[in-house]
DNA sequence: CCAACGCATGGAC
DNA sequence: TGTCCATGCGTTG
């Protein structure tokens, strides 16, 4: 191998580089001009003109290791391929079946129309982490010096200010130019990853395409099966930024990175955590890659194997997935053939903008994606702004609860020199195939007045960086294709929201200054979103039944579509009312009509009478306000302002919100204050909290209601209850057990007696444990008669032991406490007593939203005789008695 | 006295 | 309940 053969390259710069002797051993050149390959130090090799010729040409090989072993041909065009240097090892890919493939043919045979479907079975990320994956086994901690830790890394991405020489920055990024095929290795997978919190809209974005952000990018599928899941969400910004990180690299350096999870033996590929569904980000990043072409035509392929640490890069959360735009990366990248992959971004708090100097970086990002270090000195980094300056901060961390906090200290002056302020982004990335880490920044936009008041804002002056800024909306709009209604909806105007919300909450509220997509999920509030929300077309919701209400259940991904009000007509079908956007007219339509976002006249297929803004309104304003449910009323909405502030001003929020999402121009977010109400909520919200006086008084929606508000609290309370009663019965469950089994060794006959028939089967002698392991996780089942039911054996039992301290940890749904009917007064009494007191604190300030809701759906049930109140307990009474006759 | 450092604390998730 | 992380604060030079 070249490299084993020649002295290792202390400097590169150029300055020094004339004087060197060229890095090729077999040359006696001291003239050393030009950049060849990668050194483990990070620096790259130097070569005279002929070399440096020789190897930018691709014939470094054919000159100097043609009589060298390692001569293979390419299974495909069966071209002759050196693979015995580190040279060469950028040229060609293995096989899975043996053999190799030059990157030409590979690139053909992986390379798919970014529209199509991504076969997983080919996925040149999964053949090529198979590949490589025995090819990694060197331990970058030699190169690193980071101790124990084993998982290794690219030498250039830590080349160390201490360890390294390197040459100017600028010269470093110009230089890349030059090093068309030199394979850098890098196999962490972008952050691509995977927050649980977006799978709640999965579906909404699926199948949205990649647009790449340059020509020279092929983003191809490294996807696993298994992360077919979903699709991205606040990824959406970024597939053109995601060149996915896998990189190849020169097999013979061999320091590619592996997770931290690899210290506990978890080759990851791109994996999947496994406690949790693959996030939509992996389906469209986990594991792609990039293949930049070069001036050659060659592929660049980074990869190398399927990222180690996907799992830890599935924790990122997506606030520090990196938002680039295809701007800024060009900026950064700018005249160089290298590629800019993006890592993680971090908003910078006031206490990383401050004159400490220190920069918090987030935990995962850090060990995911800097070196790993074991002392709390850290190492020093290089990192290059987007202008290509280098500074260098200490990385390192300190303890804290058993844990560590990583810090970037020294940032002050890049810092200041970018002239950043708390809100701020700076976004690190690797460029490669150096793999070197690049900060890029972006400002916060349109800093309000206010901000003056941060402490942290004090600082700014306006300055708006135009290399990174991320002011131009479009651009996101052009590579965000995944359809991510809010952040199409939004928009910039988000951004400018969230300063404000970030203005608002303070310094301290920083866990509260999200993204903006974040932020966006904030203000479509819950009642809202569900107003948005619609079955699948052709997909007919199951009607649930809960505490006497109906709900639509549908379990497949919902869609968003035009907010629309849903009723009957007189002959009893369901119709649904849509309003045209333009002429705000309310239209008929029927009920499985599916609305696009921006409703207008002109849509109405249904009615061609109608389809028109000059058509007039099928039914007045007094009409439509008598046939839809008080809570939709037409009237209340159109006249709110006048006869219901508060009402009115729930009804406008989720109108504008609706407008906003479906016109993608909001021109008037909520504000993002606090309502006066509950702290928590914002002007718009309409929850019974904010729809209601603080003190309770006013007016109140009907048991009868059936609007969005009171039935998703009502079956949040359901789901409340439910949960408690399954807790109850599981508990009531493993208390009989115990018991039992004390009865077993004391008096098996009467074990068997206190069983069901199922149990029966199951019970065998002095062991009645698989019988109640059995019936443990029939409990664990999510119907709630079936947990009753399953329940029900031991419920005989616990009447024979009843405990009747007990009671007082029943709830008035269940029946777990046993058939004690003469009890079951006081139980209920018991529970109205504690709903009194979850009122009491779910009123409070403090509370959070959820036993808010839960307090003002006892509040209504307090004060409308007792309506859940008295179901849940009709309903207990029953089973009670059920379960008497069942099991008695 | 001040700045830097390092750890502790507590809110948020 | 455990973890993360922004920030406070004591210590040190």
């Amino acid at each position: 191998m070249a490299s084993s053969s020649v002295p290792s390259s202390s400097s590169s710069s150029i300055s020094s580089s004339t004087l060197k002797r060229c890095f090729n051993s077999d040359c006696k050149d001291f003239r050393s001009t030009k950049k060849g390959w990668r050194l483990r130090t990070g620096d790259l090799a130097q070569l005279c003109d002929r070399c440096g010729s020789a190897f930018e040409e691709g014939r470094f090989c054919d000159i100097f290791h043609a009589n060298t072993s390692g001569w293979r041909n390419c299974e495909t065009c069966r071209k002759r391929i050196h693979c015995g240097c580190i040279v060469s090892s950028s040229t060609f890919v293995l096989l899975d079946p043996g053999g190799i493939e030059c990157f030409t043919c590979a690139r053909k045979n992986v390379i798919l129309p970014s529209n199509l479907p991504w076969p997983q079975s080919l996925s040149l990320t999964n053949r090529l982490s198979e590949r490589y994956r025995d090819m990694s086994g060197k331990s970058w901690s030699q190169l690193a010096g980071s101790g124990p830790v084993p998982w290794k890394q690219a030498p250039s991405l830590f080349n160390s200010a201490s360890s390294s020489d390197q040459p100017p920055a600028v010269h470093s990024l110009v230089d890349l130019s030059n090093n068309f095929d030199k394979i850098y290795g890098n196999e962490r997978l972008p952050p691509s990853s995977l927050e649980k919190k977006n799978e709640d809209l999965a579906g909404i974005s699926a199948n949205w395409n990649v647009k790449l952000g340059s020509s020279e990018m092929v983003l191809m599928n490294g996807m696993r099966n298994e992360d077919k899941s979903g699709p991205c969400l606040n990824m959406c910004q970024q597939p053109h930024t995601l060149k996915e990180d896998s990189s190849s690299q020169p097999f013979g350096l061999s320091v590619p990175y592996s997770s931290p999870n690899e210290r506990n033996g978890q080759i990851g590929v791109t994996g999947i955590h496994p406690q949790q569904t693959p996030p939509h980000l992996g389906k469209q990043f986990g594991g792609t890659m990039h293949l930049p072409l070069d001036s050659s035509g060659e592929a660049q392929v980074r990869n190398g194997r399927p990222r180690a640490d996907a799992r830890g890069r599935s924790q990122l959360l997506p606030r520090y997935w990196p938002r680039c735009t295809e701007l800024e990366l060009q900026q950064i990248s700018v005249d160089s053939n290298s590629v800019i992959t993006p890592l993680f971004q971090k908003t910078l708090s006031a206490s990383d903008a401050g004159r400490i100097g220190r920069l918090v970086l987030p935990k995962k990002c850090a060990e995911t994606y800097f070196p790993p270090i074991s002392q709390p000195e850290g190492l020093p980094l290089k990192i290059l702004d987007a202008k290509g300056k280098e500074w260098i901060f200490q990385f390192r961390f300190w303890p804290n609860n058993n844990s560590r906090m990583y810090v970037l200290e020294g940032v002050t002056p890049c810092i200041q020199s970018m002239q950043l302020q708390a809100g701020d982004t700076v976004t690190f990335s690797r460029l490669e195939p150096e793999g070197r880490l690049v900060m890029g920044f972006r400002k916060a936009t349109n800093p309000l007045p206010s901000d003056q008041d941060n402490e942290a804002n004090k600082t700014g002056n306006g300055f708006s960086a135009p290399e990174v800024e991320l002011a131009d909306p479009s651009s996101w709009s052009n590579v965000d294709k995944s359809g991510y209604i809010a952040k199409e909806a939004l928009g910039s105007k988000s951004l400018i929201s969230r300063k404000r919300k970030n203005n608002i909450l303070g310094s301290k509220s920083k866990r509260l200054k999200i993204e903006n997509e974040d932020i966006i999920e904030l203000k479509i509030t819950w009642q809202e979103a569900q107003g948005l929300l619609r079955p699948p077309p052709n997909h007919v919701p199951s009607i649930v039944v809960i505490e006497g209400f109906e709900f639509e259940e549908y379990e497949d991904a919902p869609v968003l579509g035009k907010p629309s009000i849903f009723t009957s007509d007189n002959m009893g079908e369901r119709i649904q009312w849509a309003r045209c956007e333009d002429c705000l007219k309310w239209r008929k339509l029927p009920a499985c009509a599916l609305l696009p976002a921006k409703w207008t006249c002109s849509d109405n297929s249904w009615d061609p009478e109608r389809s028109s803004c000059s058509a007039a309104q099928e039914l007045t304003t007094e009409q439509l306000e008598n046939l839809l449910p008080p809570c939709n009323s037409v009237s209340k909405k159109m006249k709110a302002t006048k006869q219901d502030p508060d009402h009115a001003e729930a009804l406008e929020g989720l109108d504008t919100l609706a407008n906003l999402a479906i016109l993608g121009e909001g021109e008037a977010l909520p504000s993002s204050q606090a309502t006066t109400k509950h702290p928590r909520h914002r002007p718009g919200c309409s929850c019974i909290v904010c729809i209601q006086p603080p003190s309770g008084k006013g007016p109140k929606h009907k048991q009868t209601c059936t609007c969005n508000v009171c039935l998703t609290v009502k079956r949040r309370f359901r789901t409340l209850m439910l949960r408690r009663e399954k807790k109850q019965s599981e508990k009531e469950a493993e208390t009989t057990r115990k018991k039992q089994q004390q009865q077993n060794f004391q008096q098996l006959p009467s074990s068997e007696i206190l069983l069901d028939d199922d149990s029966l089967h199951n019970s065998n002698t002095g062991d009645s444990s698989p019988t109640m392991n059995k019936e443990g996780n029939d409990g664990s089942d999510d119907d709630p008669h079936r947990i009753k039911s399953s329940v029900s054996p031991f419920k005989g039992q616990i009447d024979l032991n009843i405990q009747p301290e007990r009671e007082e940890e029943l709830s008035p749904g269940s029946d777990s406490g046993g058939v004690m009917k003469l009890l079951h007064d006081a139980a209920a009494e018991m529970y109205l007593k504690q709903q009194q007191t979850l009122l009491n604190s779910g009123t409070g300030d403090s509370s959070g939203s959820q036993s808010q809701q839960v307090g003002d759906v006892v509040r209504e049930v307090k004060l409308s005789n007792g309506v859940i109140h008295g179901s849940s307990s009709h309903n207990a009474d029953k089973e009670h008695a059920q379960s008497l006759s069942m099991n008695v």
